[in-house]
RNA sequence: GGGCCCAUAGCUCAGUUGGUCAGAGCACCCGGCUCAUAACCGGAGUGUCCCAGGUUCAAGUCCUGGUGGGCCUACCA
């Protein structure tokens, strides 16, 4: 028997789930579909990832325990999976003991084999930053983005040798031309490979950061977010790094493909098959990094992605239409652009105009020209062989673009074929059969542009369960599922079946729904976009969170006296010879000469623009030199690593004016 | 600065290993049909295939350089 095994990432169970998640578990689910409707022996798992920081600082916050906190935050993913009709066979949780209990076997397998090695880091510590620094970052002999001190630590850690397999991944990845897609993907990885690879570092003290697996020789360690992660793909199907794999392993790995966001590709390509050579384990057959959606052409943002919440979408637009939009709408592993206009047109042309208006016009006819009764197939004409052979060709072509995971391929082949059925009832002029009493070559033609109807819904049940139940009722037919095998065959339907009452199962959208118009017309409230999420996975050192900073200290008004804040006008801008996000400007601030600061604004400020323009800066900074050339201050801006504007002052004042 | 990718009709994009490669869908216009969800069918188009060189009998298709855009990475006082 075929089988089938494919994943999604665990996705990080702090995050909110959005678009990005609701994308790579769509395609997941309708790969599932596809293979378990063919018999397949399939199984498809999804799942949380729920150790690392910041959930160890959301519990705290919250006053509870980092357990309770995601047994409360896992719900928000099941839910949605359940509303946009997901079938998982399996949701993998790390906290689960059949996950750590792998975990902790690999760590085991490793070390006896000679594959781990203890090390010591020594560096500048911030504990408020909660991270190292090299020499050269500190300011001051200071955390850089804190302030505070920060102490020579000599921290021991655990390493992976994952320089020993590198030379292998190279020759998997060359004697398995199809394993990194899409293919422009492979060339990333093999660059990324073409450095020395070196050796990871996988645990972390758990004096520092407690949530996470211990090791099993030495609690005072916690394994590394990644490490650990990653697992879940091989733990969740049964094996047993030391002792025998459980029943099910061996009939589900290696797995045939994980769909994955392109951010995380590395990790699972170079981290994960490193760890599986090093385990003894063979890589999936396929991984499959897919692209990120920008919103109404503006990159993922919380404000921006109100408007794409996928609870709203399926509110409004049901299940099965988010399902087929995201999969028709951009080839898989491109990024695209999610609008709600595009979604409008994207439905009405294909679903509404092409695929529900080509039943409706053909089961109208046969309830007005034939009592309702499915007609007999006549003797094939030429044009009939012609369109049994189409239909032939789009249902070989949806299977296999499918089996590629090229979603908007397998659709389109489709819809050559509904395509074609229009057109054979243009040319074919059933109205015309009628008038001159040609009955019985009127009930072969409708009945062909029936039996088109029942090839789609057969089709699309992995696309869309709920509407390909819709048009196989719309055709009296019971069968679930319809089988893919053999279906392109157009003579399925029994003469004399009685066809209900035509109704649209794909009603033409006139105009946004007022939810959705509402949602855009806040979102059009200017404000600039900030960076995009990552739709899956953990990002492997937690960053600092710039817009939502821990509650500070309070200070003293004498604490903030130290720090002096004078007007100043830009003079003079240009762009930092070797590096792309800072600037280098020259200001003026009422002393002798302008100062020269550098300042991180590059990526939204064009230094022309800048120059005359009446900023805020800190004056008593300690100078600093930033890749190479000095800055004496520092502008004021808002926003965090992602500056969304300058402070300014509302009317003009002579440059090193005070500000407080 | 280092690495990778991309640039083809108004829009979104196809164009494997160089030789009907100048295409599809959408939008728009014209015509047809009337069964149908103001749907369907046909037709017309429009393109310096980013720019400049080069290789070749032949180049969107290969090479070099440039321009513009995206991603990864370092710098964000």
């Amino acid at each position: 028997m075929q089988r089938y095994y494919v994943t999604t990432p665990i996705y990080y169970v702090n995050d909110k789930p959005h678009l990005g998640h609701a994308y790579t578990t769509i395609a997941a689910d309708v790969l599932a579909r596809w293979h378990r409707l063919n018999g397949a022996d399939t199984w498809f798992l999804t799942g949380v990832d729920e150790h690392g920081q910041k959930v160890l600082e959301a519990a705290g916050k919250k006053g509870i325990s980092p357990q309770a906190h995601v047994d409360a935050m896992v719900q928000p993913y099941k839910d949605l999976w359940a509303r946009l009709d997901i079938r998982y066979d399996d949701f993998i949780r790390t906290t689960e003991p059949r996950h750590k209990a792998v975990v902790q076997a690999a760590l085991l397998k490793l070390k006896e084999q000679g594959d781990l090695y203890e090390d010591v880091y020594e560096g500048w510590y911030s504990t408020a930053a909660e991270r190292f620094w090299t020499e050269k970052d500190l300011v001051d002999g200071k955390c850089p983005d804190t302030g505070q001190p920060v102490q020579w630590v000599q921290e021991t850690n655990w390493f992976f040798r994952m320089s020993r397999y590198g030379e292998r991944l190279r020759e998997w990845i060359e004697a398995h031309p199809d394993f990194l897609q899409p293919a422009s993907r492979k060339n990333e990885v093999l660059g990324y490979l073409r450095k020395d690879l070196g050796d990871l570092c996988i645990s972390r003290p758990a004096a520092r950061m407690s949530w996470g697996i211990p090791f099993p020789w030495d609690e005072s360690f916690v394994t590394y977010v990644w490490f650990d992660a990653l697992l879940n793909y091989v733990s969740a199907v049964g094996f047993s790094p030391q002792g025998e794999n459980g029943p099910d392993f061996a009939r589900r790995w290696p797995a045939q493909h994980h769909l994955l966001g392109k951010d995380i590709l590395t990790t699972h390509a170079v981290y994960f098959s490193t760890m599986l050579f090093a385990l003894g384990l063979e890589p999936a057959e396929h991984l499959y990094a897919h692209g990120w959606w920008t919103v109404e052409g503006e990159k993922m943002s919380k404000t921006i992605g109100n408007v794409v919440d996928p609870h709203l979408l399926v509110d409004e637009y049901g299940a099965d239409v988010v399902r087929y939009f995201v999969l028709r709408e951009i080839p898989f592993g491109n990024d695209g652009d999610f609008s709600h206009k595009g979604l409008l047109e994207r439905t009405n042309a294909d679903l509404a105009n092409d695929l529900g208006n080509l039943l409706h016009r053909a089961s109208s006819m046969t309830g007005k020209w034939l009592g309702g009764r499915i007609g007999a197939l006549d003797a094939p004409t030429p044009a009939d062989l012609e369109l049994q052979g189409l239909a032939d060709r789009a249902v070989a072509g949806f299977a296999r673009e499918l089996e590629a995971a090229q979603f908007h391929k397998a659709l389109e082949s489709l819809w050559e074929l509904v395509r074609a059925g229009n057109k054979y009832i243009d040319t074919e002029q059933p109205w015309a059969l009628n008038r001159e009493g040609k009955t019985e070559r009127l009930g072969g033609v409708l009945t062909r542009c029936l039996e088109i109807i029942r090839v789609a819904a057969t089709l699309l049940q992995p696309v869309m369960p709920t509407k390909a139940r819709e048009l196989a009722a719309q055709l009296s037919l019971n069968a679930d599922p319809l089988l893919a095998l053999g279906c392109a065959s157009l003579d399925h339907l029994v003469a004399g079946t009685v066809l209900p009452e035509p109704a649209p199962v794909f009603p033409r959208l006139l105009e946004l729904p007022p939810r959705i118009q509402e949602a855009l017309a806040k979102a059009q409230a200017p404000t600039p976009p900030p960076p995009p999420p990552s739709p899956s996975l953990p990002v492997p050192e937690p960053p600092v969170d710039e817009t939502t900073p821990a509650a500070p200290a309070l200070i003293g008004i004498d604490d903030f006296g130290k720090i002096q804040l004078l007007t100043g006008r830009i003079v003079a801008a240009e762009r930092h010879p070797s590096a792309d996000r800072l600037l280098v400007l020259q200001v003026e601030l009422g002393e002798d000469k302008p100062r020269q600061i550098v300042a991180g604004i590059a990526a939204r400020y064009e230094p022309q623009n800048l120059v005359g323009q009446q900023v805020v800066v800190v004056a008593n900074l300690k100078p600093v030199k930033l890749r190479g050339i000095e800055s004496h201050g520092m502008l004021l801006a808002a926003g965090g690593k992602d500056v969304r504007g300058l402070v300014t002052v509302g009317e003009p004042l002579p440059p090193g004016t005070l500000v407080r």
